[in-house]
DNA sequence: CGGTATATACCGATCATCGGAGCATTGCAA
DNA sequence: TTGCAATGCTCCGATGATCGGTATATACCG
C-alpha cells in the first residue's frame, strides 16, 4: 500500500475523488480538467482502474442513481485511499525537488 | 516528446544524469539515493531504459572507460532530455498542487 | 574458497494503460 | 426524420515499461 509509484491515470482518478464523490463519467471530465486537457482517459482505463482501486480499498461505491434511464455509479475516496494519495504527493514533491536541484547544477550549453 | 507521463524509474534515471554524466552502475546507486532507498532499479530495467532513452535522443553515450578490466559506459543528458525533464517537473508540480488542493477540501472523517 | 561489490547483457512474465467496439438513452441540428 | 454528439457503463486484445531472474567477468574481503 505504501508501495511503488502510481501511474498518471490512477493518480488523477484519486485526485478527482479527493474533494467529493463522483460518478465514472464525471471523473472522466474532471481528470481532463485537472490535467489541463492533457489526459483524456479511455473508458476502459477508468472502469478497470475503479475496479482495481475498489479491490484495494482506496475507493468505494458511494451510491447509485438512475438519471434519465442511465445508471450513475458514484465512487468516493476512502480514508485509506486519501492516505495513499497523500503519500504519493509527498513522494512526488521530494522527487521533483531533487530533479530541480540537479537541473540547476547542470552545466549550461551541454553538447546536445 | 512532450507526450505522456514518465514512469518513475525513467524519471529518476534522467534526474540522476541531470547534474553530470554517470555510468550505468553509478546511476543505479544514485537512483537509490535520490529516491531515499525506495527505488532499487533492476539491471534489466536500467540498461533497457538507457537504450530507449538513447534512441529517443534524451541521453547519449558520453565516453567509455575501462577500469580494472571492467567497462564503464558513461551517459549524459542531452539538451533535449533536459528539456523533457523540465516539462515533466512542471507537470508533476501542477498535478501535486491539484491533489493537495483537493485533499484539503476533503470533508474530514469520511466513512472509511 | 565463497560471498559481495562492480559492471553490463539478455530474457520471459506481469499488468496498467491504450485503442477500440458495443449497447442504450437524450437532445440537438440538418 | 435522420443522424450525430453527449451521456454512461462494459468488455476485449494489444502495447510496452518494468520486474525478476540468469549469465558473465573481475576484484577484494574474510
Amino acid at each position: 500500500m505504501t508501495d511503488g509509484a502510481l501511474r498518471e491515470p490512477t493518480f488523477l482518478i484519486l485526485t478527482a475523488l479527493a474533494a467529493r464523490p463522483q460518478h465514472g463519467y464525471g471523473i472522466l471530465l474532471d481528470v481532463e480538467e485537472i490535467s489541463e486537457g492533457r489526459v483524456k482517459l479511455r473508458a476502459g482505463t477508468l472502469y478497470t482502474a475503479l475496479d482495481r482501486l475498489s479491490a484495494d480499498g482506496w475507493v468505494a461505491v458511494d451510491r447509485e442513481q438512475v438519471v434519465d434511464g442511465r445508471l450513475r455509479r458514484y465512487y468516493r475516496l476512502t480514508d485509506e485511499g486519501a492516505a495513499r494519495l497523500e503519500i504519493e504527493v509527498q513522494r512526488l514533491r521530494s522527487q521533483t525537488r531533487a530533479a530541480e536541484r540537479r537541473l540547476r547544477l547542470r552545466p549550461a550549453g551541454g553538447t546536445a
